[in-house]
DNA sequence: ATACTAAACGGACTATGGTCCGCTTTCTAT
DNA sequence: ATAGAAAGCGGACCATAGTCCGTTTAGTAT
């Protein structure tokens, strides 16, 4: 029985990466990341990624599904970064603070973790029926949804899908960068809404 | 002194509309609302619009600008007369009641028009950079500035923009449609959320 | 080494929103 | 009625996401 190399995030049973889907895949990784740093994510057109990736497009597709798709595998580094934060980092963001210092907490670092990967994160969301599923956004709901209920929160679901969509990234780049909003306002307002949705100070 | 003809909702000095474009106007709201009546809205396209209603299809956009300004154009009755309702109505949507009640009757409202216009409005904000200059949105937001602020809020701008997204049209549809949450339960949510919000009952 | 198979590839093709610009129509002034 | 100007028209054209399918290639069994 020949050694299978390790790949972290492929589930258990899956038949093997061919070796030449793993270097289009390096190759479209690289290509895209050149791309995003020169020009932005929202300049970034499929056909210039297969281009660059000297790589047919189909490829391309094959490897992300869609433009939301590459977008969240170029996301998914930083995202983890954060989710592993309010899962298992130190409180108030992670477990051992109050569920209201730790929504709070949570809020400021979306809205930071946004405001630096603003233009990806818009872009993972853009694909029709595709907000909410993206993985991160559900693990986001669920993290809120817990938080809620511990508060005492009468239907927590659908609280933590308000909360959701308050901190929508499209909501925060644009207020900050359209609309001149500072973070620190949002933020505070942030706090000022958790706070009096979790009972008083 | 020839006497101008009287268009309600054209801005004062507007130069005259010539009849063969008032005549397609006719024509395209038309097949619109055939086209939307008989596939749904998500189902129109601009091209088959142009068809349909024997027009080039460089009319079609003369006259509506993009998809998105098509789609407001078409909601533009109902969503006249739900902001009648909270601008003048009867209490508590309209002014009388306290502002945390009418925030109630304005969430329950809006609740139930996404619901009865959902395809329409999210076909309508979908375009991108548009999700907020939807004059609709605009004067929502608006109204829900004003309450907040006779409420106390710290900062009723950007609170009411928190609440606008929570009341997304997406967001609302997808929670009925998709993700099965009933009608009712969103509505107490909200309820839940802004009685918190503004003070406790 | 050879043959076989399933996966991967690539790029032509489709669908659709939106733009452009030369041609046509309406209105107005005479 | 006529002519000139401005508004409107139409459909070819463009950009871009996403699909399809015949061809190539990497692994595998012999």
């Amino acid at each position: 029985m020949s050694s299978i190399p390790i790949r972290p995030d492929v589930p258990l049973g899956a038949p093997h990466e061919r070796s030449d889907a793993a270097r289009n895949r390096e190759r479209l990784l690289n290509a895209a990341r050149d791309l995003v740093a020169e020009f932005g994510a929202e300049a970034l057109t499929m056909d210039a990624l297969a281009c660059k990736a000297k790589v047919g497009k189909g490829t391309v597709f094959r490897r992300f599904g869609s433009r939301a798709g590459l977008m969240m595998t170029l996301l998914s580094d930083s995202e983890s970064e954060f989710q592993h934060g309010f899962m298992f980092g130190p409180p108030p963001l992670g477990p051992g603070a109050a569920p209201k210092d730790r929504l709070v907490a949570f809020g400021e670092g979306r809205i930071y973790f946004v405001l630096e990967n603003g233009e990806l994160l818009k872009a993972a969301g853009a694909a029709t029926r595709n907000r909410f599923d993206v993985p991160a956004t559900k693990l986001s709901h669920r993290h809120m949804e817990v938080l809620l209920r511990e508060a005492g929160i009468a239907d927590p679901w659908v609280m933590a899908m308000s909360l959701t969509y308050a901190l929508d990234p499209e909501r925060i780049v644009d207020d900050v960068r359209v609309r001149g909003i500072s973070p620190t306002r949002l933020v505070d307002s942030w706090r000022e809404l958790v706070t009096r949705l979790l009972g008083a100070d």
